[in-house]
DNA sequence: CGAAGAATTGAGTCCTATCAAATGCCGTGG
DNA sequence: CCACGGCATTTGATAGGACTCAATTCTTCG
């Protein structure tokens, strides 16, 4: 099985063509015309990454860049002393090395089983070159990420344990419903863990803070997800 | 005195062309051949804010896009209830509307007297359509800005007030290292309660950090700024 | 010089972190 | 099918860092 030297999942050529991606028209390829998006699929490898996985480490050489198609990422970056920060999750149709940069300024890596086309940097770069809407859309892509880190650091400077989960819960549920049917029911493959390093908290604390909202009848917990059982009461608080 | 709608500062013509501008180098312009910044040169309102005045506010209708050429400006969103983070505070040489959408993402007010060049976005936004490096130069400041607000998160998520304000005197000092010759004295034209609101603190325990840190001689206090005492030390904290 | 705002300092409280233990969950293997 | 082990999560008890409220002190500027 091909491996690139940065991304080792297990790569095969794309199986459907991007016309039938379930993703393209979230993701930033949904700026390009049918005949380009085939110059696109040649040079997209199709790789699954198992839970767990490393995609990309920070600072490591950005060989590749990816479009998630599949599955959950967390991004985050790490202290000497091993305090994590994740500064995001990665949902089917984001891109990751949007910066194109030489290296990765974060690292990445598969919550549940992620699948990604993957594109060598230099290649997509020269595509990018020639097609001004692809960088146009990949701008669009930059800025509404910097906006939801603003959020993120509303979020994480002012805002209270309680309001960091409501708000947090109310944003993947926005998120999840742009990509299915919307839902009450918010899928959180992630880990307790994953999440209090997303929010500035520790495990304790959101575990009791989940606790808490259970009690409240503002959700209720679910295997793999929460149900939101008090939306006005969330977005209320999430002001 | 010319207003634009959405910008109440003291509109001139660009006094002293693009070309001798101290921060082209450092800002989008840089991008622009002499012939482009001729172009760009008409379409610019040359626009000082006194200290305290608002440029926009979140949420408003982004008639304008602004090139900073002096001055310090804060970057902000409140919550309802009045508390406030600061997302960024932008310098000499950079670029206030990168989404070039129809809003303001956050509000924006000068700290001390701030000179900018500002453009109508709908001028601005055809120049950027016909100039694919514009674009690029765009870009790059975004994902710059992205970086940027990653750390930040790690920052206000996962550091004391004590890192928090080395890192913060740290990078402001990078940056004032970048527009003007080195130096270990670094100019604070903000207030106190700007810099906490900043770090996702209290404006005493900012306070009380500082004096800390005066206590350490880690830093002198001088007006309007202080002098790093011992940068490894910062540097070594700041990981 | 005096007033008003900004910054500092002090005392006490609270929210969240820390340390510790118990419970729940799930896949493995007897 | 159920017992077991390992890991994730929850719950409990306590401590601590930053917040809150309050009082000076310092600056700035008319």
């Amino acid at each position: 099985m091909d491996c690139q030297p940065s991304a080792c999942g297990a790569v095969t050529p794309v199986e459907n063509g991007c016309l039938v991606c379930k993703v393209r028209l979230v993701s930033v390829c949904a700026s390009l015309s049918v005949d380009e998006l085939q110059m696109l699929e040649s040079l997209a490898h199709e790789t699954v990454f198992p839970a767990k996985e490393t995609l990309f480490t920070q600072g490591q050489p950005a060989h590749s860049v990816y479009n998630i198609t599949a599955g959950v990422v967390r991004l985050y970056k790490l202290l000497p002393d091993g305090r994590r920060q994740i500064v995001g999750f990665a949902l089917p149709g984001d891109f990751l090395g949007l910066a194109m940069r030489d290296s990765f300024g974060f690292s990445a890596d598969a919550i549940d089983t992620v699948t990604a086309c993957a594109f060598s940097r230099s290649a997509y770069s020269a595509l990018v070159e020639e097609k001004p809407h692809l960088l146009r859309r990949l701008h669009q892509f930059a800025t509404h990420e910097l906006t939801l880190a603003q959020e993120q650091m509303m979020l994480l400077g002012r805002r209270t344990a309680e309001e960091k989960l409501i708000c947090f819960l109310l944003a993947m549920q926005e998120r999840w419903a742009k990509l299915r049917k919307s839902s009450v029911t918010v899928p959180l493959p992630m880990s307790r863990q994953d999440i209090a390093d997303f929010l500035g908290l520790t495990i304790e604390t959101v575990s009791r803070t989940f606790t808490k909202l259970t009690k409240d009848k503002t959700i209720l917990i679910v295997p793999d997800g929460v149900r939101l059982m008090n939306l006005d009461h969330m977005v209320r608080v999430s002001a």
